[in-house]
DNA sequence: CTGTTAGCGCATTCAA
DNA sequence: TTGAATGCGCTAACAG
């Protein structure tokens, strides 16, 4: 079995108290000291942390929940999150969602039964229903990249309205008028970005026909029918918008397969990804969203909370809990060499 | 503050060891039962899993610890993984290495420390010394993709000696002669990926010059630069083998700015990633590795010697510890259209 | 089927 | 500075 502190006081003689303050950096004699550190060299003593949680009621563990774990999109966050977690002192505990609301709620509640200190939520549902237990068990929740209405909850993401706003101005910039967006309905960003592309083209008062606004799964198969049926309109449109990176992987692969080249037929921007650009030719010039920034501000965001809990946990009417609003970060714009000037 | 079963004996009535029943499934009276699950929705009680695992000594998480989690490999895993352990009860607590063997050690230890199950890990490390620890404390581990010399630890990966030499055979098959490989050295996989593809170009008594071997760290900077050396080249090669996904976007992106078509100019194959042959024109050929299958193979694996070391526990010398090997899947050459036929 | 009791490993009082 | 005692929330005997 795993050394305890009892096994360690056997050796050295001392009581736990004086052990338990070694291990929480207390003071105590230069001669105790080594004996402490000597026997746990010895005896390969790990602290138990479930045993110190369950006093302390603290884990030190921070639960992130995302919405599906396997894209770039989420690692990345992931990887920044961990690295802002870790040098805090937590760890973090990751459950995918699978794109699936029940499996959400079932994440969030098996957290709190593992007493997680604060939670990451990238969510999938658009209900706020899913966050009452561990609003109710008072842990601290920050969500990234959508927002949820009515939760309360603050949110740390991209402006993807604006963002969309300004990657649609940018083809209008260029001369194009005949523009086209495949993107999806499923979740808010994916409205958001809709949003911000019809209107620029409202505010440029460019008529848009409806076969040329492709909203429908957030998938590859919707972005690859979507521009081969866009490449077969009689009159196809000189500029796509595309809305996220599952679909800039279905549209292009389209493209690719067909007689129309980027950008002397067709030009292109695209939301999200950075990587895509490394490998189309030409590179498309894309919406990229500052991950390292949303992280490290979601992460910043959730330790404050954290530690604001802990000092003020009993009295106190919490008078500055005014509802901050969401954080918004801007998203910026790396051109590639996908759209063509147009006279 | 949460609830706890006392809180729902004072409401029932009942005591906490028929409490405790019910929430560990046991038989008892459906008016009590009823009368539980009451309190239970009205105190919206969650179970303390902390207090649960000191007393169980299980903590129903595994932890996964990957070299890196930022890169889709990783992610597609750490999918299948989750769903997997979902299904058997347990939840995965990941801790990602950030390719650094000393945060690797330490990942090992605070799972120690965490009291988990049962470790899957992707290692940084060649040496086995980081894993001692879980050992020690009897801790289950099965590792992924690389394997660890003198461990003694059974893992779950790929040939990639075999894929490697395969793909190399494929190039061979189609009438090259000159092939050249831009790969890794720092990882074993890496390792075995060069082997294999000399080992192909030795049986087929090809003579390859220095200049077409590119052996550096596994980066797009190394992919990019390679590619570059290896077009200027009097006698550049008419196919070359990229060892992994990293490289592979660095070489595509350099030959996309140059004036090399391929499959024309140039012949590829690439060992890795299935999403990078969606957005290439053309299609990439490439070496694929089973995800799904070796996610769930190592959660099987892990599973089962997480039940027999528990049933095990005590006594019995462990007759059938006999060393088994690492667990071998085959890689599957998904072909594309980038390798042309020579005469 | 239910209740009583003890203890998991540790932090934290309060005395000494 | 150190030690003895108490309890965190729960499960696991055992007795009723």
């Amino acid at each position: 079995m795993a050394a305890t502190i009892k096994d360690i006081r056997e050796v050295t003689g001392l009581s736990l108290a004086t052990i338990s303050k070694y291990l929480n950096g207390g003071n105590l004699l230069p001669e105790n000291k080594a004996k402490i550190e000597k026997a746990i060299d010895e005896l390969h003593y790990e602290v138990n942390e479930m045993a110190r949680g369950l006093v302390t009621s603290r884990s030190k563990v921070i639960g992130v929940v995302v919405f599906d774990i396997a894209n770039v999109f989420t690692c990345t966050l992931l990887k920044y999150l961990g690295e802002r977690f870790r040098s805090a002192g937590y760890a973090a505990m990751i459950c995918d969602s699978q794109n699936n609301e029940q499996i959400e709620a079932e994440n969030i509640r098996f957290l709190i039964s593992k007493k997680v200190d604060g939670m990451i939520v990238i969510p999938v549902g658009l209900t706020a229903e899913f966050l009452n237990p561990a609003l109710r068990a008072e842990i601290p929740v920050v969500l990234m990249d959508r927002s949820v209405d009515g939760s309360g909850v603050q949110c740390v993401k991209v402006d993807n309205r604006e963002s969309s706003y300004r990657a649609v101005e940018m083809l209008y910039d260029y001369g194009h008028r005949k523009i086209a967006m495949i993107g999806s309905d499923i979740e808010v960003t994916g409205k958001e970005r809709e949003q911000g592309c019809r209107q620029l083209l409202k505010d440029k008062k460019i008529e848009v026909p409806p076969e040329y606004m492709k909203i429908g799964r957030h998938s590859i198969e919707h972005g690859y029918k979507s521009m081969q049926e866009l490449l077969k309109l009689e009159e196809p449109p000189t500029a796509i918008f595309m809305g996220n990176f599952e679909i800039i992987l279905g549209a292009v692969m389209a493209l690719n397969e067909s007689s129309f080249q980027c950008p002397h037929d067709v030009s292109l921007i695209g939301f999200d990804d950075l990587i895509i650009s490394n490998l189309s030719n030409p590179r498309i010039t894309l919406v990229v969203q500052p991950l390292q920034d949303l992280a490290e501000n979601a992460a910043k965001l959730l330790l404050g909370k954290m530690d604001k809990d802990r000092n003020s946990s009993d009295e106190e009417p919490e008078e500055d809990t005014q509802m901050p609003g969401d954080l918004i970060l801007p998203a910026r714009i790396v051109e590639g060499n996908s759209i063509a000037r147009v006279e």
